[in-house]
DNA sequence: CATCTATATTCCATATCGAGAATATATCTT
DNA sequence: AAGATATATTCTCGATATGGAATATAGATG
């Protein structure tokens, strides 16, 4: 049950439902996903923990960098379910499809955090 | 996105993921949910309100009684999955098991409120 | 080792949530 | 109409969530 409600939480933000929508296209360290949603870089680290502790996010670490990505949904049925889900919900989103046509052009190298 | 999120929200607490559970079993009145969950009537009539407007269940009036029930997820894709998946999700767990075991014995018949 | 950059953690303010008590409403019964 | 029962709404409180500012940590670079 904790598992589950976990896993319902940490989709319950718009925020996480968007972080979730980028990482089906790329992998994104936190600078990226900073720059695409435009919140405080803190408050990104903290959705990302809230959707790694709920298991549907995982990071490989890269020198300075900390890439996110969708795990394959191995932690829980729910995981598993949702993540495939997920595919194919929120597409038809008005801000959802704006952010996403915007996800090429958001590249590390170009991210200037002056 | 707001559908989502509210769908999501709804089903981010234990109480409403339990009421759900027991749904799928019996069309059930709110004195006997409140009986099931042991909170107070006021907190049953809350969560319900919430289901009802995430678009998960809704109700018949009999009389006195109100008979609250799921939908058929036509609300919305995510509502329809989610239905779906909870008709298999949480059966393993302890909590649910045993009141669903209870479930039999839940009538309003039998429900004395003084 | 001093400094810069990326990320995480802490702290604080505000907002929302969930619970119960009290109250309101609606329906049934006499 | 009066009382009883089922449900909904309101109010208040304590807990939790979200956001940003400040700070800490970790790795890279000169």
């Amino acid at each position: 049950m904790k598992t589950f409600i976990k896993v319902m939480k940490a989709l319950s933000d718009p925020n996480r439902a968007k972080i979730i929508k980028m990482l089906q296209h790329k992998m994104m360290c936190v600078c990226e996903i900073q720059d695409a949603l435009k919140i405080a870089q803190p408050s990104v680290s903290k959705h990302l923990k809230i959707l790694e502790e709920a298991g549907l996010v995982d990071y490989k670490k890269d020198g300075m960098w900390v890439n996110y990505r969708l795990t394959d949904g191995s932690s829980s049925p729910y995981v598993a379910s949702l993540l495939g889900n997920l595919r194919h919900w929120l597409e038809d989103n008005g801000e959802i499809a704006e952010m996403l046509e915007r996800l090429p052009s958001i590249r590390r190298e170009n991210i200037s955090r002056k």
